[in-house]
RNA sequence: GGCCCGUUGGUCAAGUGGUUAAGACACCGCCCUUUCACGGCGGUAACACGCGUUCAAAUCGCGUACGGGUCACCA
């Protein structure tokens, strides 16, 4: 019987859930729940200088909003906790000490001054730390310790020889041992460095796929020598891609801040979609068998294999994002869709009862976020200023003197109408149309300039004089009627 | 700079030795139409380069170029 997979999510907490982190944590829960396996939330606070307050409500919000449901963490427990890494602190230490008993880590007492100038001259030496404590007396060591000498636990790297470790996606990687430096382990606070407290968790947590960006991939035979100096099993690697934004000057670098909103929050207040923010991302770095595109977060399990993932890097793209957005939109039930729009709706209208409905039969199709709705409804609650040129169109085969005409046959009728629903609207309408013997167009065209007071409207006359109500539909009409009036004296 | 990785249209990408080199976004055009969208149809546009292997290379190998990543008591 096969192990059973076993992935983990392992952020720190110092602020916002960037989109690279998510699609990480997404790739890690799809690995996971594609083989019926868990998906583990560790969270590695083991900087402290670093941390953010509130950053974990950042983080449990976000995996609860785009529904990556963890099966064990600091919040749910589970066999393996505890889950937080400032709670391990004392572990880390032991398995530390062990390698120094077996001589196979040491400690090191440079001091920060000592290493910055090894920093400095890395041209002489290679860069790197030099391993002057590597070989340091007992009695020295003994000496040091009895003076209280801060010091760090460092993992002595094998000076010869290479290392080669196999990635799922990437294939096999080798790299020369003496390329590696005496990693930390230990910081002189007692903490753990990040290499050491993931590799004795995802040990200790029985993690099967360790899944990480790209950027990791040079120091994972780090990882692999800390396994070996232990004894353990190494873990499955699972490299991604990394996740690249475009820079002003054309050129591209790992997605980050200065890309725009890149932050899982910063997207959402845009006005993208979780859902839409998951589909995308999933799509970068993947792509399934059959090509599909569009996925809900459970198609993407049922449809998620390891072996789609690709090698080079994604230029993260807005515009495809905001597709994705606008699909989403447009197959949204009715119910749904005015949910989400209302509050963009009571941004204009804070009271009153409007046609919601017929807003949002003409919104729906044409929306591709609803951060938009603001924008483009605005000329509903105020009449713009416009001008009369606007009713001129050829297509339409209106002029300012045929405007007149229709703007005044549209008010008689409209006057008379009793029931000011679409259907009666419509029906006025086109029949008026058909009497005065002129196309659709030529009627219409200049009832929705009048009605709406832009060229550009989402919807068409029907609908604008609908939302509007019987009042302000024939106000808006006879101003019209009067500019153009004033126009032609 | 050393090391590691990558390179198919502007972007995401399929492709695994023989294809007219898919598809999607974006862009352009046409149709639909009551403007704008939606929808439908169509179009522009790509295997970085060189040398090998092979009857045959986008697919395999080597080199070059370019791009990216990484070189912390950060994760």
């Amino acid at each position: 019987m096969r192990e059973k997979v076993r992935t983990r999510f392992a952020p720190s907490p110092t602020g916002m859930m960037h989109v690279g982190n998510l699609r990480t944590a997404l790739f890690e829960y799809l690995i996971a729940k594609s083989a019926g396996g868990d998906f583990i939330l560790r969270i590695e606070d083991t900087d402290r200088e670093r941390y953010v307050e509130g950053a974990l409500d950042i983080i449990y919000r976000t995996l609860d909003m785009v529904g990556l449901k963890h099966d064990e963490g600091p919040d749910l427990g589970g066999g393996y906790g505890p889950y937080v890494q400032s709670e391990r602190k004392d572990l880390y230490r032991k398995y530390a000490e062990q390698l120094v008993s077996e001589g196979k880590a040491y400690r090191c007492f440079c001091t920060k001054e000592r290493l910055e100038s090894l920093h400095e001259s890395k041209e002489e030496n290679g860069g790197g730390y030099d391993r002057h404590c590597r070989n340091l007396s007992a009695e020295e060591v003994g000496r040091l310790l009895a003076a209280g000498t801060p010091y760090v636990i460092r993992q002595k790297m094998p000076i010869e020889g290479s290392t080669t470790f196999d990635d799922v996606v990437y294939g096999p990687i080798t790299i020369e041992n003496r390329e590696l430096e005496d990693q930390i382990l230990l910081k002189s606070d007692g903490y753990p460095t990040y290499n050491f407290a993931n590799v004795i968790d995802d040990h200790l947590m029985k993690i099967t796929h360790v899944v990480r960006g790209s950027e990791y991939l040079s120091s994972t035979p780090k990882y692999n020598l800390l396994y070996e100096a232990f004894g353990w099993d190494v873990p499955t690697y699972v490299h991604l891609p990394l996740i690249m934004g475009k820079n002003a000057d054309g050129s591209v670098s790992k997605l980050s801040k200065r890309h725009g909103s890149t932050g899982f929050h910063d997207l959402i207040e845009e006005g993208y979609l979780s859902r839409a923010i998951v589909n995308y991302i999933a799509l970068l770095g993947w792509c399934p068998k059959d090509n599909r595109e569009l996925f809900t977060l459970e198609e993407l399990v049922e449809n998620f294999s390891i072996d789609g993932i690709s090698k080079s890097p994604a230029v993260f793209d807005y515009d495809k994002l905001l597709w994705f957005n606008g699909e989403i939109i447009r197959a949204m039930p009715r119910e749904e869709f005015l949910e989400n729009a209302m509050p963009y709706f009571r941004q204009l209208f804070p009271q009153g009862d409007y046609s919601w409905d017929v807003l949002a039969g003409v919104l729906q199709p044409r929306v591709t976020k609803f951060s938009d709705i603001p924008g483009m409804i605005g000329f509903l609650k105020e009449l713009p200023d416009y001008p009369v040129d606007d009713y001129i169109n050829k297509k339409s085969k209106t002029n300012l003197e045929n405007s007149v005409a229709m703007l005044k046959s549209a008010i008689a009728k409209l006057e008379e109408l009793g029931d000011w629903t679409m259907e009666p609207i419509h029906d006025t309408l086109m029949g008026l149309a058909q009497e005065l013997g002129v196309k659709n167009g030529t009627l219409l065209w200049p009832v929705r300039i009048a009605a709406a007071g832009t060229k550009v409207t989402p919807g068409g006359a029907i609908e604008i004089l609908c939302f509007l109500g019987k009042e302000e539909a024939l106000r808006r009409l006879n101003v019209g009627l009067e500019k153009l009036n004033k126009e032609s004296v």
